[in-house]
DNA sequence: ACTAAATGTAGTAAAATTACAACTTGTGCC
DNA sequence: GGCACAAGTTGTAATTTTACTACATTTAGT
């Protein structure tokens, strides 16, 4: 692991001029691995072997090893681990908490997405004569999110944040309909009952949930994404983050399965929304 | 910055023999840090002062140098690199570059936040009146977001995604009153006049969108984040994201400002959903 | 006062760097 | 178009620096 905290930790076992060494590193860790072992020797007032055994002791391979790690320590401490946001933490502190946390969600999220049923969703949504996107409370806006960019492929989509227009567009569903309901939990009671309704009527369900939740199960497909439930501020925050970006993988693979044409096209809705916006300079 | 990006970058500039080696050195870095210049030179198939020399062409002070970069940015959690999707790509490629760029967008947004005013942010938002969050396209669905967030603080919140409701609204501004305008470009039209609009009635506006745009020059307080543009398939996708995930910040900023009973008050929230879900099993 | 652990000294091996020589590549001139 | 020359590139060998090992000495605990 991060060898700073490594020496920290170790720190009561070290003897007397291994303290000494340690002391220095952690002083100025920068200066360390810029350092001939000779250097730091001298500036520790140790013998260089002594050095060479500090190193040894935190299971590196040698001085030149040690320093490696110890950059490594240096670069970015640990990246990315979920680490919590503490009361009080400053506003530096939090921010960085937040940012990261939800970029180690995305690393879990990454690896634990099955790329078939990926493939075969994407399959589904190109061939789909209707395209429902429904979510409640905070998956709303990631089913809002993918209606924006569904309804730029000039495709059939459909969004509504009301359970009872829910209920009703997928009363009217039919074979080739595919709804796609969206729950971090997955124990959404008005949405479970969405998916049996939308499976009586024939249409296929894609389910963006936990795996194995109730919704899950009355799913015909379901992309499950394992992000570590979050505690903090008892609010989803890197679920919803990570639905958004399977949204955009959803999205992506459509417009690749649509080939050439289909993106020149996608291009000129995007040309007609320049009407609507200020000119950059030098445009 | 980076070496291997730099290294990336330099590759035409090198000569036949540096080449050879910048293709050793990226095809396993891992392995590179962990070799002698000998080694290094072996495998690449040149001599030991050329790989000295590729190194101080890379501005460090030698090979051990050399090394200690290089280990800084393997550590640097920059195997998130902003990959872009290729035609050709399978699913399991297209899926891991957008959660890679995402991430990698995410990095960057990371360190262009001024965190001085999210504090001051903070600040305004814990003693407004009123809290707007409005948003065009895309960008709707990440102030739907921002609804969601701050709605179950139990304060005055509010969102449109129509233009119309959004100027009435504003109109309506006094004194006190918090109007969040969320876009990309900052360049949309009809967002730019509700800032004015809120403005005039002694609103306080604070922009989430891209620094001296023209929405920019309009706010009292600007969160830019500087996300590099997507342009594949012509959508801004992680720039959403990284709106999304300072949406996060401000609301924890918040509740961590309200301090201990404020958050007691959210749990009896969330407890309230409890009806609607059907529970876990072994609960 | 003896033993075991800790530290240092000096020598050795390895690694990196420098200086210089050989080669390659491109350019101007006849 | 070929030849000579210069600039740039690469390699060889020697030098210097750096890290490591073996062994001697010191220190601390029983």
């Amino acid at each position: 692991m991060n060898i700073l905290e490594k020496i920290t930790q170790n720190q009561a076992a070290f003897s007397k001029s291994e303290k000494k060494v340690a002391e220095v590193i952690l002083a100025n860790p920068q200066t360390a691995i810029h350092s001939s072992i000779a250097t730091l020797a001298k500036m520790s007032d140790v013998s260089e072997p002594t050095v060479n055994r500090f190193c040894r002791r935190l299971d590196t391979k040698g001085f030149p090893d040690f320093k490696l790690h110890l950059a490594q320590s240096l670069a970015n401490g640990t990246p990315y681990v979920n680490r919590h946001v503490d009361e009080n933490d400053s506003p530096g502190e939090y921010t960085n908490k937040i940012f990261e946390s939800t970029m180690a969600s995305l690393e879990v999220a990454r690896q634990s997405v099955d790329v078939n049923v990926v493939n075969r969703v994407v399959d589904l949504l190109t061939q789909a004569q209707k395209i429902s996107f429904f979510g409640l409370g905070a998956s709303a806006s990631v089913a809002h999110d993918a209606l924006n960019k569904f309804f730029r492929f000039n495709v059939p989509v459909v969004y509504f944040e009301d359970i009872l227009m829910q209920r009703m567009s997928c009363m009217n569903c039919s074979d080739g309909d595919v709804v796609v309901l969206i729950s971090h939990t997955g124990r959404t009671k008005s949405l479970v009952e969405i998916a049996q309704i939308a499976r009586m009527n024939d249409a296929t369900v894609v389910g963006i949930t936990s795996a194995e939740s109730p919704l899950a199960q009355e799913c015909s497909y379901v992309l499950s994404l394992e992000v570590p439930e979050d505690t903090d501020m008892y609010m989803p925050m890197a679920s919803r983050i990570a639905q958004l970006t399977l949204i955009d993988v959803l999205a992506t693979g459509f417009t690749l399965r649509r080939g050439n044409k289909f993106r020149e096209n996608l291009k000129r809705v995007k040309d007609t929304l320049r009407g609507s916006r200020y000119e950059k300079r030098g445009e």
